[in-house]
DNA sequence: ATCTGACCTTGACGAAGATCAAAACATACC
DNA sequence: GGTATGTTTTGATCTTCGTCAAGGTCAGAT
């Protein structure tokens, strides 16, 4: 192979770039123009394929670059003192994985692939760098951090303030809205996560997930089988989470 | 007046800066050097007081400035769609206010002082400017908005995983770090807030943590004369955290 | 085809915490 | 001082969810 054939792009390689990525408007390069992007593509130049059930970082690894999901569904959870697992997101297509080991420069989540998934990764040395010179990036990147945060209240608010049945209807909403931003149906859900995994979310114990999911089933809200999902009746799962009904 | 002496800092001016302020080591400008800190003299010049009882911002109001509490306590707190209550956090001194609304550009939650307050303006504009040319202050930011991040998770931990008796201990020991950071007692607690602020916080009734308060006073780990509350025994309030005590 | 293991559903029971109620206590205001 | 008002403590009872247990379903391995 001659150098000119090697500085060409392969046909792979054109499709790895920000600029023409089918998440650029839901993930970083949202709202940024052109020039920004491409500037983007210097920094973001690889990709990691993780296998379902692999790891993609955990506790205690080294902080050296955000991940943002090109493709699958992570689940991250940290791990208490004596064993307690909190899983504190799931990420799909768009979202950033590592944003919490910023501060302190050690990852404190374990991010999971629950399905076979890739992930861009953003080397974060270089993506500082980048920021300083792209005032558009880096308040792209200071609302992403600050959106992280709003979630993190919501979930709290829910662990805080809900009965079971509206922290499963409120899961089963939040899902559909991503899904449907992804241009898949919001209301044919494929469940990527075990009742376990969503109960350690919403802070319940499995078996109250599936009593609640049978609930909702006998009252024509939503089909279950097994993992796929089929939301019936949406507008009564959003009255039933603004609280509009109690039973 | 002459410019000599109009150009002169006044001596409250003084006291209102960065450089020279108290809080340094824990706020904003923790472990920049002081050249960077004077560039951020030139972007925060304001000060505010809020009285106790009133409100720094509400839900709703624009964003235009962070708020970096100077003295006193803050509690936030979202109404969910019904009137739910929930508390997202207690902020005091050196701590920033409003990072929850730089996504969004409107406040999501309501600070209220629960004590007389000071807060210093951090004009949002201006300072994003400033970041991009301090690559030192620029990491600093990130830094505490993702040690925001973990702090709600931690809080999500707590409230999805913990028991009555643990996320009381939980929040004293917390509350005893932050106070005893700032110089003050990490023993002898005058709790800002009331009971029914602490559970809201906690996702518990204000009868739940009078209770548990009297528990901890008879297994002799606090000593508890309303607000006043003062750690007797901080290893054994540790170890229930951590879960080795597990009653 | 059947065995195996992981995951899900359902039931019976119990515990943690919420709710309801009343009294104690503190604080500010006449 | 005495009264009104808000906060905290404590008790009795009820609800929700967790725990324990058994059985069912499904996919992949043998």
């Amino acid at each position: 192979m001659n150098d000119i054939a090697a500085a060409a792009l392969p046909h792979e390689d054109v499709k790895k770039r920000c600029s023409t990525c089918s998440l650029r408007h839901l993930c970083l390069p949202l709202g940024l123009d052109q020039d920004d992007i491409k500037r983007l593509d210097e920094v973001i130049t690889q990709r990691r394929k993780v296998s379902a059930g692999q790891h993609l970082f955990r506790v205690g690894d080294a902080f050296r670059s955000l991940a943002a999901v090109r493709a699958g569904f992570f689940k991250v959870y940290e791990l208490g003192a004596d064993g307690r697992e909190q899983v504190t997101g799931f990420q799909t297509e768009g979202e950033l994985l590592g944003l919490d080991a910023i501060s302190g420069g050690v990852h404190r989540g374990n991010a999971l692939a629950l399905v076979d998934a890739e992930v861009c990764v953003i080397p974060f040395d270089r993506f500082e760098d980048l920021l300083t010179g792209l005032p558009g990036l880096q308040r792209r990147f200071h609302a992403i951090l600050s959106a992280s945060i709003v979630t993190s209240q919501t979930l709290m608010m829910m662990l805080g303030t809900m009965r079971a049945e509206h922290r499963l209807a409120a899961f089963l909403l939040d899902l559909s809205t991503r899904l449907g931003a992804r241009g898949r149906s919001p209301t044919l859900l494929q469940l990527p996560m075990s009742r376990e995994d969503i109960g350690n979310y919403l802070g319940l114990k499995l078996e109250t997930v599936s009593r609640v999911f049978s609930q909702f089933r006998r009252e024509g809200l939503v089909a279950v089988a097994g993992r796929a999902i089929e939301i019936l009746d949406i507008d009564r799962l959003r009255a039933l989470v603004s609280g509009v009904l109690r039973r």
